[in-house]
DNA sequence: AGCTTCTCCTACCGCATTGGTAGGATTAAA
DNA sequence: TTTAATCCTACCAATGCGGTAGGAGAAGCT
């Protein structure tokens, strides 16, 4: 497996929050059941969205979360690695640099280490399929399947995502 | 992680393989001698790629295992595919089709799964930095360090990779 | 003030997988 | 017939993952 449920989960998360135009928050107890997943569990993983200044929170009594930056700009590799910590394809891959890009860490051994040069490639790919996937575009895309499989009355007052 | 150290392991099994330009077995043993890797675990990672038709396997005493193909015509992805069993980014990508292609289980949700989206591109990039990695490439470069790093004599009669 | 509704924080826990070991059975060369 | 190798299966410790529990602070409402 690539990613666990953080990753899944967190961007859930982003997307449901994109889909809220407007700026009062949205509390996760909200998220959490439209989505149906465990509202402790989603506490943990906002956590590590909003340490890396992806989502803003206001506490107390109608209180939650928005997103702190505009969805064009989010991309996927900084939700990804903000969530999951690093991209990396395999363990030696611990290093990491700023960047989110690491190296090997058995760069100079005697062996010339092939499956680097391989893993290098693999990480390459995953993050260059992240990097080109914005949060405005999954935004849209549910968007569009939700007008596609079920359609809403629209206008309605509904207390989350009423498609719009 | 992505991948666990049986497609770190197998895919250093089959460089060293790929080193070996005659066509006598090298043992396992040699082999978990030379990377310094544990016997009677690599014995059940080889069993992986005996059974995707990688490699070819003699018993008996001086026996061991040789490249069932060409390097040339030996793609990762397959490699991967045979020691990992899939290469999903999420957990809901488990059932697999026949080519390693795998698709979501919730594809008939009422909710959208744009996290799926998502996921099959992640997806295709690494498919495809592995299909145009070949174990020929691999070998290559392997080499290449090996001279770069400590010039060997050649031509010499050695029982395993003359870098020793 | 006090209650309620939130975010926030930390510790805990069952479970599956991973990486590795042990021990043997089978095969074939010397 | 000994020896060197593949094969096969069961076992095991450690780790991480997904999830729970139980609060403590912050802000709105009455």
């Amino acid at each position: 497996m690539i990613f666990t449920t953080k990753a899944e989960y967190g961007v859930r998360l982003l997307v449901e929050l994109g889909r809220q135009s407007t700026e009062s928050p949205v509390s996760l107890k909200a998220i959490a059941e439209s989505e149906g997943l465990p509202l402790a569990y989603l506490e943990r993983i906002v956590a590590l969205l909003k340490r890396a200044d992806l989502v803003e929170s206001t506490r107390g009594a109608h209180g939650g979360y928005r997103l702190a930056r505009d969805p064009e700009s989010v991309t996927m590799d900084e939700v990804v690695l903000a969530l999951e910590g690093s991209v990396a394809p395999m363990s030696c891959f611990v290093d990491e640099t700023d960047d989110g890009r690491v190296l090997c860490s058995h760069v100079d051994d005697g062996e010339a280490c092939a499956t680097k040069f391989l893993w290098l490639r693999v990480q390459g790919g995953v993050i260059e399929a992240l990097r080109r996937t914005t949060l405005a575009e999954l935004v849209a895309f549910s968007a569009k399947q939700d007008v596609a499989q079920k359609p809403v009355p629209l206008g309605s007052a509904l207390p989350l995502h009423s498609a719009a």
